[in-house]
DNA sequence: AATTTGTACAACCGCATTTTC
DNA sequence: TGAAAATGCGGTTGTACAAAT
């Protein structure tokens, strides 16, 4: 028996919020607080689930969430917590006030990883691109720069071999990975040397 | 002017962790 | 002490809008 929904999903609203919507949520949490989020739909009169409401509120509705344009320091900043404490985004939120995790999720995906890229380096690891050798390789710097994120570079990297078969496995990509661990390094090495 | 492609961001989902009983 | 419930977190998707063709 599996775990209960945290809602009844039949009886709630889901999409884009309302202006109502927000009204409601915010007069009721001016007036009782972050209470327990599950009654808190209910006792406010929104067809939401309670996850949905905490995060609406987390994220825009909050008085202190501050929206709009990092700065090129925040930028920096972000980098730099990024390569302390990998994808721990409310943990660098935590030293970025204002900002909340969730935007600065989508700042880190939309906008830095690219111009990590576009510097040559991993956005996952920090560390430079290393371009691989292989004599079937044809990646290019360009595809590189192209690639959206470690992941692309490793399918922009997985090749078939003479066989038709996956490629084999005297791929070298010195990745020269070193602590502290990073997942998404070890799925570029497993993907290139099957 | 219409269509395609790219970008930014809001929101959802599932899993992990913490809290409560 | 263990199970269930509640909350928090991070990955991912959907969509609106802008820019390019």
């Amino acid at each position: 028996m599996g775990r209960s929904p945290c809602c009844e999903k039949a009886h709630t609203n889901k999409g884009a919020w309302r202006k109502e919507e927000d009204e409601k949520l915010i007069s009721y949490i001016k007036a009782h607080g972050e209470g327990c989020w599950r009654s808190l739909p209910k006792a406010a009169g929104l067809l939401r689930c309670g996850k949905n409401c905490r995060l609406r509120w987390i994220n825009y509705l909050r008085p202190d969430v501050k929206r709009g344009n990092f700065t090129a320091a925040e930028d920096e900043l972000i980098i730099k917590l990024h390569g302390l404490l990998g994808n721990k985004w409310s943990l660098i939120e935590g030293r970025l006030p204002g900002g909340t995790d969730n935007e600065i999720k989508n700042y880190w995906n939309t906008t830095i990883k690219r111009k990590l890229l576009g510097r040559g380096l991993d956005p996952q690891t920090h560390r430079p691109i290393e371009l691989i050798t292989h004599p079937f390789a044809t990646l290019k710097q360009q595809d590189v720069s192209m690639a959206q994120d470690s992941t692309t570079v490793a399918k922009v990297v997985n090749f078939p071999s003479d066989d038709g078969g996956s490629s084999s496995t005297d791929l070298n990509l010195d990745l020269s990975i070193s602590p502290p661990y990073h997942p998404s390094a070890e799925v570029l090495v497993a993907t290139t040397s099957q």
